[in-house]
DNA sequence: TTGACTCCCATAAAATCCCATGATAACCCA
DNA sequence: TGGGTTATCATGGGATTTTATGGGAGTCAA
């Protein structure tokens, strides 16, 4: 199962246009379509990403629900209605809808964050404030990961 | 069970590239893909890296979590973010990301490290360091371990 | 016509491929 | 057992490809 991870900071040129990391064209194309969902994040200043699985389980997710006809057509819209879908050009590259870019504040570079099974772009300084923070969060709940990254051990060290 | 073991010190040459040892890379390509995951250790200045079983490890504990949740993109973050993934070429070497490389304090030369399921890349003073202390707490705890190893032995060996 | 969006090409930097070398380890055979 | 041959491996460096990015020119609609 191909994901998308690591992170790298591209540029916004004059003419709005940003490329899509390779790797991460690598994963949408793999999921069978030459191009990405974006939509602003509901918890912070940044825009959430991803390809064909990432819609199609948010679509399942919201059908499992069993809601109210009325109460699903508010959700769907509230994700749907900002989901704006991008195919990139053939050198990779989308030109990004004004209202996300007023939503993740972003000037002239974004920074593209792998997170799994989607991905999101942030203002780099932004960015690098909420990484550090996720780091300390991630060391607090290590026991929430597993015990393939060895935290156990450390844990034990430290009482 | 293929497993990581043993260390060596290889040189990062003056375009940053590095030889994985070519018993790491026999572990790896068992594993189903010539490449390694590498990303910065929570706990220690080194670079913590694995093949396809310990990203899948990771992968599977955090699937099940909830899409839109700030917490969950915090953890993911920390995850997946800072992980690359890196295909050697065919002579078995990497580049390795600035960022890794700044985590690790790194100039030259590393020192990789064998961990079982997964390894480790350190500088290699840093190493020699870290080693000593991990020594001395193993043989504090050799109780945890089992019984069927014989620590006294190997700390007269040494002394 | 203007602005938004393509498609196409140019370029520089970075990543990757490919081949050569020296050192070490594994092998073979008398 | 010893000595020589053969693989294997880490490393260096040139050549090639990929990637991000800039900008020109064409298309279409308001």
């Amino acid at each position: 199962m191909k994901i998308f991870m690591s992170n790298t900071e591209n540029k916004i040129d004059s003419k709005g246009r940003v490329s899509i990391p390779s790797q991460f064209r690598s994963v949408l194309e793999f999921q069978g379509f030459a191009g990405v969902y974006l939509f602003p994040s509901f918890t912070s200043r940044c825009i959430d990403g991803g390809g064909q699985i990432l819609i199609n389980q948010i679509s399942e997710s919201v059908e499992k629900m069993q809601l109210f006809a009325e109460e699903t057509d508010a959700l769907t819209t509230a994700l749907f209605s900002e989901t704006y879908q991008l195919n990139y050009d053939q050198d990779g590259r989308v030109s990004l809808p004004g209202e996300l870019i007023a939503h993740a504040k972003l000037n002239d570079k974004v920074t593209f964050a792998g997170l799994g099974q989607k991905f999101q772009m942030w203002e780099p300084s932004a960015f690098k404030e909420f990484k550090n923070k996720a780091r300390i969060k991630a060391l607090e709940n290590r026991d929430l990961i597993g015990p393939s990254l060895n935290f156990s051990q450390s844990k034990k060290e430290n009482e």
